[in-house]
DNA sequence: GTGGTCTAGACCACG
DNA sequence: GTGGTCTAGACCACC
């Protein structure tokens, strides 16, 4: 997986991190139950403070995408099951991003296309159907 | 235009605001050419400094979506046309959402089910349909 | 002479209306002795409010580039002499803008074709010439 | 470098900062990748509030003339390729400073004079001739 | 009336 | 250490 870091990005490192492993698994670049780089590993390779590294883990964690095992390291997680909660976040970043869109002169079938095509580059699901 | 504003958030209040509005304006609650509030009124009204406002303002005016006249206070503008960069924007943070659902077990239809349905919720382009 | 103001700039309109003057009377397009429109008819054209038109008026009367008479209204002043304060105003903006023309990749011989080319469309010194 | 803010002027105090730091690259004074002082400092050496210089390096970010980096803080940026809309505002702005000179009686190869002269104490494109 | 600028000082997030 | 945000209140320019 390939990591492309904003330093003078004011989106913070640790969430640029976080957002391109979630896009990594998501396109089956890392698959489930896969190895992630230990943190050190990882922070030298970016060349990043390991903390910053410790902190995307942590997230990844938290919001269960990944598992972290003092012996194994990070591991990847399969597919999980959708709360209520990742559905409103969901809903109200695509509200943002359809109000940008529509603001923009971009029309429905145009944006329905975009998503599709986007979300068709998707493959982590796979994961779950080979048991 | 009803305005939440989450001051224990990590998201700046301006931001905030300004996502607030841009939602606010591609739902249709603020039409082309009508005022906003003064960044006065507005800072009074939210209960936050006007500089916080003014600086909402200028980010939604560098984004063309709406106008500030000397005279007139803030008005928002029409319905623009799509850029390149407005278009990579929207790919990337689209691949994101999508690889969050995903690994959340969203399956294509739901997902573009979601999608459709809050894009039809937009309905700012209506300013220039009705002469 | 055609008269472009942007409501929305930030620079001010009164400003902007002293800048075109200029430009006007630089280009040839109001000669030596011209009237200028009066100011509640100015104001008038451009949709503007009359103290706004006097402002500009009044700074182009200080600069000496027009002669404010009660009777005759506003005129064009000949070509003046250059004064040393002139000098450095204008050294000190072509600094500015030389630096970022430097900056943004611009060479010496462009940069100068550009100045060659745009002072070329200035005439208004032929009304010293016919004496 | 040396800065001169001028408390009294009608140009507000972020942009006389920005102008002075563009010229200050411009001449060489400050090179590709060398640091600026951090906001904290530059603002305690000239006697300002830190938010007014943070504005000033906001707005030269935003033009490509420095990066913004969480760890080093702002650096200096390579010189960067010319954009339509820098021609036009630079062709804008010469057009006005012709009618001006030309008005006050300087004479075409005087121009040019000036012109080349203060163009040739600009020294940024070396940052890229030096390999 | 409007927005724009500036200050002094606090607090937080990032790395 | 760095920059970023926010406040409360002052003052100014524009129209």
């Amino acid at each position: 997986m390939i990591l492309s870091l904003d330093m003078s990005s004011d989106v913070p490192i640790y969430v640029q991190l976080r957002n391109q492993i979630v896009t990594g698994i998501g396109k089956g670049e890392l698959k489930a139950g896969e190895s992630l780089p230990s943190v050190r590993q990882m922070a030298q390779d970016a060349g990043i403070n390991s903390m910053t590294v410790n902190k995307a883990y942590q997230i990844l964690k938290a919001e269960g995408f990944i598992e972290i095992d003092r012996r194994k390291g990070a591991t990847v997680r399969p597919v999980q099951q959708t709360t209520g909660i990742f559905r409103e976040k969901l809903e109200s970043e695509l509200e943002l991003l359809s109000a940008e869109a529509c603001l923009k002169g971009i029309r429905r079938e145009e944006f329905l296309d975009i998503c599709d095509r986007i979300f068709c580059t998707m493959h982590a699901a796979e994961s779950e159907v080979t048991p």
